[in-house]
DNA sequence: TTGTACGCGTTATCAT
DNA sequence: ATGATAACGCGTACAA
């Protein structure tokens, strides 16, 4: 009888050599060759001598599938990304960060990594029970999803593990690392005021993402705090993306009074700003100043380069990680994470 | 008895339905439950209904660990990437939108995607085997490898499956799928020799990137078509950073003679050498045309916006991980794509 | 069409 | 210190 499994096939048709193989070959019962590998000092020295010699011969290593598959648990983290298509998420600088920060956590603890793309064009509410259904990861990390998504209360009901990195859903229960853009937004505002400015416009982006409403919070405290009055006509709208700051530049002109100052919640909309400021002959920072959001790699090349607010989103995918895994082995309770921002002031202002 | 396994304990200490569960209560085999879920069509329709009622009363999902491991696979592709700690790859353009391609392929065909963070500052020769022993992915797509690097042979003499991205190996039977950097460098210096210049400076990755060496040899034979003596001391090496063009910058003007072109090997170095220029009070593009590689997103923050050679690195990842999944599957046999740059001309030339 | 039974490569328990 | 052996959850050949 001969089996059709693939199995044991790999490498172009060579043999995998199995614990089995090695007991067989080393004269010893699998449980031992078990034991050499995962508790060796349990093994007497000559056992554990012939064990790895005859593994060594036969190339042996364990099958991480089929341990973890014994042990219950799958080794694997999943990261949940919006996915959109022809948008490149990867390209844009936070989701980089918070990935390069996660994955070095991860990586040292032994965990993989498992991308999904989640398809935002869905119908509401978003399904992101599907990820873990199948049991083929341990938890998920969720980046860049919506403000009060109903999707991620009916996956908190569901008791999956997972947590929230760049949002949060107050008195929900459900464990975040997020930055305090309250404080960012503020720090930024005040700033200007201080520097004299009374006429700030705020190019915002969308308000379904909690950051936004964050950032606008900040500016109304700001204001609020130096009595200067909220004008609606100062809140544009953006998309977080370089055109839509472009775009809002045309309208900052038209304004009455005239801002000397321009807030943008994101350094790419800043930088779209400035674009098309310059494109009408405004100088900046002597006609207008601008502050920018994020201190990304973005800041440092528009000229004149952005004052902004830095997020250290590397360090935060780092936390994140960091807490998630204790939580998931039961070290650690629940955790809802707010890091701190700080404005780095340049030549736009 | 009892046992202490985990396995059937989640989602907060529920009992996780398993394909014998659904069995016993439909009344029916687990081989035929397995059936409803994999070929519903050999079940009558009654037991596939009863089966289908238990498995939802149950909310019972496939456990896809234990179905792959069944089958012999992992449905895991793996994406190894260049790590070295506080370098935040993510942010580096090209593999960001390689990685955004290929998860997008991956995805549909049913894969998942785990990074593996390559650590290259261990010693040599590389050991790409290790992501390949435990058995935990199908095969290896390689990113940011280094030119001949001896791992990648020895990785091939094993005989697992993998492919590079933006590297290949000549007649190394190793599978690639890399861009014509030959022709895209050549068509880049032959555009500025036709806008008349003839003293044209190179600034270029470092030379243990296969790119790099191809981009040479584009900038050469370009000077070569054209008569154009080849300067050594035109070319400069940077590492692929904004401050290293930076840096370079500053060695052009002492250069005799002073040339009234730069070709740079990407758009970050290209932004870097304006940024230097500018401080010079050199204007951009009447002083000196400059053009850059990629068409990042940089190239249209920069100013002036940049002449470029664009790499649709996004259909590069595409391309890849189709090709390589029909590999994996037998479909077909080995892969050399090159896929052809196109000249973008804006305002820096 | 359906059920039985074995195998996948481990871990972990229990005897010895 | 070591060996048998039962899980783990599923696919599937074979028999019925």
């Amino acid at each position: 009888m001969y089996s059709t499994r693939v199995h044991s096939i790999g490498k172009g048709g060579k043999t995998i050599a199995t614990r089995d193989d090695v007991a067989k070959l080393a004269g010893v019962s699998g449980a031992t060759v078990s034991r050499v590998f995962n508790c060796p000092e349990s093994v007497s020295e000559a056992s554990r001598n012939i064990v790895l010699k005859a593994a060594n011969e036969l190339n042996y290593h364990p099958n991480l599938i089929a341990q973890n598959f014994a042990k219950g648990i799958t080794g694997n983290i999943g990261i949940i990304l919006p996915y959109i298509p022809n948008v490149h998420i990867f390209s844009v600088y936070y989701f980089s960060e918070l990935l390069s920060g996660i994955g070095q956590v991860t990586s040292e603890k032994g965990f993989n990594i498992i991308l999904f793309f989640h398809d935002l064009n869905l119908r509401y509410p978003n399904d992101y029970t599907k990820y873990f259904k199948g049991q083929r990861v341990d938890g998920c990390i969720l980046l860049g999803t919506l403000r009060n998504d109903p999707g991620l209360i009916d996956l908190k009901k569901s008791g999956y593990r997972f947590c929230l990195v760049n949002n949060y859903i107050k008195d929900s229960g459900i464990d975040f690392a997020d930055v305090d853009n309250v404080k960012g937004s503020y720090e930024a505002v005040k700033y200007l005021v201080e520097k004299g400015h009374k006429n700030i416009a705020f190019i915002n982006g969308p308000s379904n993402y909690t950051n936004s409403i964050d950032r606008y919070q900040g500016y109304c405290m700001a204001l609020d705090e130096f009595k200067i009055p909220l004008r609606k006509s100062f809140i544009l709208e953006g998309n977080y993306g370089k055109k839509s700051g472009y775009i809002a530049s045309k309208k900052l002109l038209d304004l009455n009074p005239v801002p000397s100052a321009l807030f943008a919640s994101n350094d790419r909309m800043a930088a779209g700003v400035i674009m098309g400021l310059r494109e009408k002959g405004i100088s900046i920072p002597e006609d207008m100043a601008v502050v920018g959001y994020d201190d990304s790699d973005i800041a440092t090349i528009v000229e004149p380069n952005l004052t902004t607010v830095k997020i250290p989103f590397f360090e935060l995918g780092k936390m994140c990680a960091a807490r998630f895994l204790d939580t998931l082995s039961r070290k650690s309770g629940g955790f809802e994470l707010k890091i701190e921002p700080e404005l780095i002031v340049r030549q736009s202002t």
